[in-house]
DNA sequence: TGGCCTTTGTGATACAAAGCACACACCGCA
DNA sequence: TGCGGTGTGTGCTTTGTATCACAAAGGCCA
């Protein structure tokens, strides 16, 4: 495992490092804004010094899924992000369901950051009687007894899990059941999951944690 | 860098890999469920179930710190608990504040899961004149120009970032400026900080774009 | 008290990632 | 059409991290 809260077991669709898979998004949100401000034309030493990292790292990650770059002159701004965005299956959109819509899955669904980049928060799901059948941020909220049906029919390939800890595995469970290969995590767990699906965590309270053994 | 949205520009407060003390609030965590469930005492090899890691890694982790099991017996839960907290500074609370009083500033105050850690949200910053001086979640909004001031006044030590992204890097200057060593950054960039401060990010759309990879 | 069982703590080893450094490709210009 | 300058792509080296495997410590019971 590289990272707390990052756990891939996947049966490796490939056998390209998975620190460099995190990093593609990275080079592809940088990218996106120097084509805004005009560029046509970057190298890896001002990629590098915008991402802080150094320039032979990102000239070694590119270079796992091919040549990109023309030597003397750089990289094709344009070209290679949409390189990028095709390589991590950005060159779509994905729909997306929330599970638990609480103070926080509300806050998730009604997040405007996940739409523009193709991220559709196309369902909502709580297993409280009194929410289930309410209307959130223009969604029905179904009962997790429909999950099964509803990812189905949706054809929903991303699951967030927004529940309180005491029932994040189990939905997690329920995701998987339902054929979901990829969850965000919300929970402050570390989810047991099948080799094949992919979890992130995220967790606010962790990265304070560990941010207050530097304070001195 | 380790890994994306992490960076510790410290001059090494010690030599300890900056992995392992990300690793340490996991352990905290676990044990603390498995103080509540009623356990005494627990093995490496129960703690590795628990967080999906090897043994052997828990074990090199901790020595690190110290010797705090007994062979044959493994460590007592409790007193590893407060070995750990002791150690990552959380045997005591820490003032914190918010920059950024949009939809994302509003839905962190008034997340509940800060306070209980002892992460308290002293003081609410936003830049916006409609913004200063309401009160939200109980807490009255400042200009940003008084920051020096008010992290001095209430001893803030940790700043939580949410603004816009165009507004981040001169916010994070700002906080850097304040004397605050410990960000925790919403906003969708990989800031500038010199050495001695601590930036971690938080950013739930990069992590979708990393897991769409895996999806096949 | 001695012998057996369990689980720690840790050197040694294996594995993984990052960085270096340079040959080579390409551009632009005369 | 050849030459200088620039920046890629990558084999090799260095650094960092995880795992192995075992000696030694402690508990327990006869």
């Amino acid at each position: 495992m590289t990272s707390p809260n990052i756990s891939n077991n996947s049966s490796s669709p490939s056998n390209i490092p998975e620190v460099v898979i995190q990093r593609l998004p990275l080079y592809v949100r940088a990218l996106s804004q120097f084509a805004i401000s005009g560029d046509n034309v970057i190298s890896s030493e001002q990629l590098g010094r915008r991402l802080q990292m150094t320039p032979a790292q990102i000239r070694k990650d590119l270079s796992y899924f091919g040549r990109f770059g023309k030597q003397g002159r750089g990289y094709n701004v344009a070209s290679l992000e949409t390189r990028l965005r095709t390589i991590l299956g950005l060159d779509r959109a994905w729909n997306t369901t929330v599970i638990g819509m609480g103070r926080l899955g509300r806050a998730v669904v009604s997040y405007p950051g996940f739409a523009p980049e193709g991220f559709n928060i196309v369902a909502a799901f709580d297993d409280d009687d009194d929410i289930v059948g309410q209307t959130i941020s223009g969604l029905n909220v179904h009962s997790i007894s429909d999950l099964v049906k509803i990812v189905k029919e949706k054809d929903i390939k991303i699951g967030i899990v927004t529940v309180p800890v005491e029932h994040a595995q189990e939905v997690i469970d329920a995701l998987v059941d339902a054929g979901i290969k990829s969850i965000l995590n919300y929970a402050p767990l570390s989810p047991k999951v099948p080799d094949g699906v992919t979890v992130r965590g995220i967790d606010p309270v962790l990265s304070l944690q560990s941010m207050t053994y530097y304070i001195r």
